[in-house]
RNA sequence: UGAGCCAGGCAGGCAGCCGCGGGCGCAGUCCGAAAGGGCGCGCGUGAGGAAAGUCCGGGCUCCACAGGGCAGGGUGCCGGGUAACUCCCGGUGAAGGCGACUUCAAGGAUAGUGCAACAGAAAUAGACCGCCGGCUCCGGCCGGCAAGGAUGGAAAGGCGAGGUAAGAGCUCACCAGCGGGCUGGCGACAGUCCGGCUAUGUAAACCCCACCUGGAGCAACACCGUGGAGGGACAUCAAUGUGGCCCGCAUGUCCCGGGGAGGUGGCUUGAGCCGUCCGGAAACGGUCGGCCUAGACAGAUGGCUGCCAGAUACAGGACCCGGCUUACAGCCUGACUCAGUAA
RNA sequence: GUCCCGGUGGCCUAACGGAUAAGGUAGCAGUUUCCGGAACUGUAGAUACGGGUUCGAUUCCUGUCCGGGACG
């Protein structure tokens, strides 16, 4: 991944203090500009999400998902990727189609050469 | 064939491409004075039977501690296993089941104290109805009895016979309970004989007896530690500020101890796993051989595709082990029981 | 992750092991009023779930589930 992860708590409560952020059905996204950065990303799961099993398979369903557009984000930013309680268990395409829809109503993909893809 | 019961085991697999954590190797590039670090390539490795609940027991670490006792907490049939246990194995007794089998905090109620509501005459203590005898003014009174009725979870052993005015372990047989002897067993206990003649329940109520027991927990603990706060030393009025000037104070340099953020260790070779053989009824122990099998710190196992007939439960390590308990789709193996049918 | 508390009607609180589980508030119905409020009367509604000890459990023991707290 050539995007950075985040790492300490402080970083991820800037974030979410500052930042501005938008929700799908299935992820939230935090955001916050950051000039001259190359852009960082966090991988979070909502406390609600019961279970240790759950929690970490929509955050493994969430990292796949950035993985796949991590080329067409906007470069500069700080992000963090919530996923919150539903009350099915979303797959792949679900999250997938979710995050591309945040992330696009968020202004954060690059405006065009996207649609190559 | 159906129903059941017990024990053990599996927990989707294979292939291709992309991706992630740890390890080892490579040498290219970037940063750095260096040590080293980032990016890259290759190889190999990477969650469970419960990883869970945190209910017990240990290891490990720190703190406390001369020795002993009390208090508090825990355990509680017997023997064995174990590092240890509230666990496991085998046995005893009791309860349940036609049975295979299952379940049991299962010491002591003649050490003492407490409690036992309501009902009932009476709750550890006796006479309401009643039965029998006597008296009678026919209303009942006196005495005997504890078998029957009624209440209750429990009513002074149970049941039968004798006996009696009616009754009663008053007497006898059997059974239960209590005490003692003998036999078997390491023991819990079992069997048998004798005796006296009967003792409410509750200790997951206080308690008594026996045994065990310091406290905290890897966010323990150890090391490094920018800055900042504190203390000390030096320097020297040379410089700056305060001040009319000196002393002093602050600024300067060095040291000290404690140590917030952060980093490193602890961190995985261990009461370890697999197999053979031996001892043992078993739990388990031992010999020999082989193997190395996650160590993260916003926290690694995912995505796409194909095949296997179909389907994929409960669920994810966080210092490590031994248990218990709880959740769980679909199966596999073996032993046994009952019912039906056939031979 | 480690340690520690708690669970009673819709809500807030009571209840030496002995009831038909008590009270306030909210709800419903009625009385009163021209109507409403207040007041008065009546009424329904609960021991988180399972097992055990006991004659008897909200209470004692035990296992689940749920909620909360401390450290971080």
């Amino acid at each position: 991944m050539q995007t950075r992860t985040l790492r300490f708590n402080y970083e991820f409560s800037r974030i979410y203090r500052k930042g501005k952020f938008a929700a799908g059905h299935y992820v939230v996204v935090h955001y916050l500009r950051r000039p001259g950065s190359p852009g960082r990303v966090g991988v979070t799961a909502s406390r609600k999400v019961n279970g240790s099993v759950q929690r970490n398979r929509v955050k493994r369903l969430l990292r796949e998902s950035y993985r796949l557009v991590e080329n067409r984000v906007q470069e500069g930013y700080d992000l963090i990727l919530v996923a919150r309680q539903t009350d099915d268990r979303p797959g792949m395409r679900q999250v997938q189609t979710d995050l591309l829809k945040v992330l696009r109503r968020a202004r954060l993909l690059k405006p065009e050469g996207e649609t190559s893809e």
